[in-house]
DNA sequence: AACGACGTTTACGTAAACGTAAGCTTTAAT
DNA sequence: ATTAAAGCTTACGTTTACGTAAACGTCGTT
């Protein structure tokens, strides 16, 4: 009998407050980080988790932000970079010049993500032709093999 | 009368004894990464170019394995992930068993890439999302304005 | 002969992104 | 009442990928 019945966490008496909340540790595994990790992107200002007491109370708009976090990781994205993405996400721009820097912000990054995705294809042509290569000499050896 | 003519450097008695060849200064300039950068991928093994004397001598192979490294670099990868790919350029393989690791190799990294390429674009999604919702915020503000 | 440009090695410094550990508190269970 | 588990803060340690500086050698030029 393993561990057992404790992969969601919060049973009974976790009060509920507002119905979606998670906590550190429900946020740490549903994403498989740390908590050392998550506490580390508040301090760098990615994160703005509610408190309850001195607790960290997680929503459904921290999920996004972590989402957003952690993509940027796998693209390569620093964490600053992932925070410019955060603002993007956040509906903060209210006059005329916000919402315009915002938009013009966007569709630099949609440049930069484009030319990334390039680079992708190119590495994906090599691998293909070095594959293309790799399978032709097996071939070469095992006829000689046999 | 600007620094002048030395875009090329290398000029009149430089022996040129291979055709292609480069000093570490030119190729620093041509993939605009520092002399030390350069000397660091070699110490981690990423690079190896030859001696003249104690100068390092850089060939078009090395090009090849620097462009594979920056591309790496731009697509987040660690410089050991990037030794791997020069490793799967280099014909290393020899015998039967060696070239079906290296063809697994090689398709795992393809699957690796593809699912960044992925991410890519569910990023690109939401970034248009993202400018489509500004650009109608900003049409309603003008509108309001007028 | 002396200088400046370029190269070399060796070595310590640094920013980013956490890991790890210490020490303390609150909550839940035995 | 006493553990045990989970959380908190504070702070030092670690790895990666270079930056920066010292100290020196070698040309080609002035």
């Amino acid at each position: 009998m393993e561990k057992s019945t404790n992969t969601v966490s919060s049973q009974i008496h976790r009060e509920q407050i507002s119905s979606d909340v998670y906590s550190i540790r429900d946020l740490a595994e549903d994403f498989g980080v740390t908590t050392r990790a998550l506490r580390f992107y508040e301090e760098r200002g990615l994160l703005r988790p509610q408190r309850k007491g001195l607790n960290r109370v997680y929503d459904a708009a921290d999920k996004v932000r972590l989402t957003l976090i952690l993509r940027g990781k796998r693209l390569g994205f620093t964490l600053d970079e992932s925070a410019e993405l955060i603002a993007m996400y956040d509906p903060s721009g209210n006059n005329e010049g916000q919402l315009q820097a915002l938009i013009d912000k966007i569709q630099d990054k949609q440049r930069r993500i484009n030319a990334q995705k390039r680079e992708i294809d190119l590495l994906l042509g090599d691998l293909e032709a070095w594959e293309k290569r790799s399978i032709k000499a097996l071939r070469g050896l095992r006829r000689r093999n046999r």
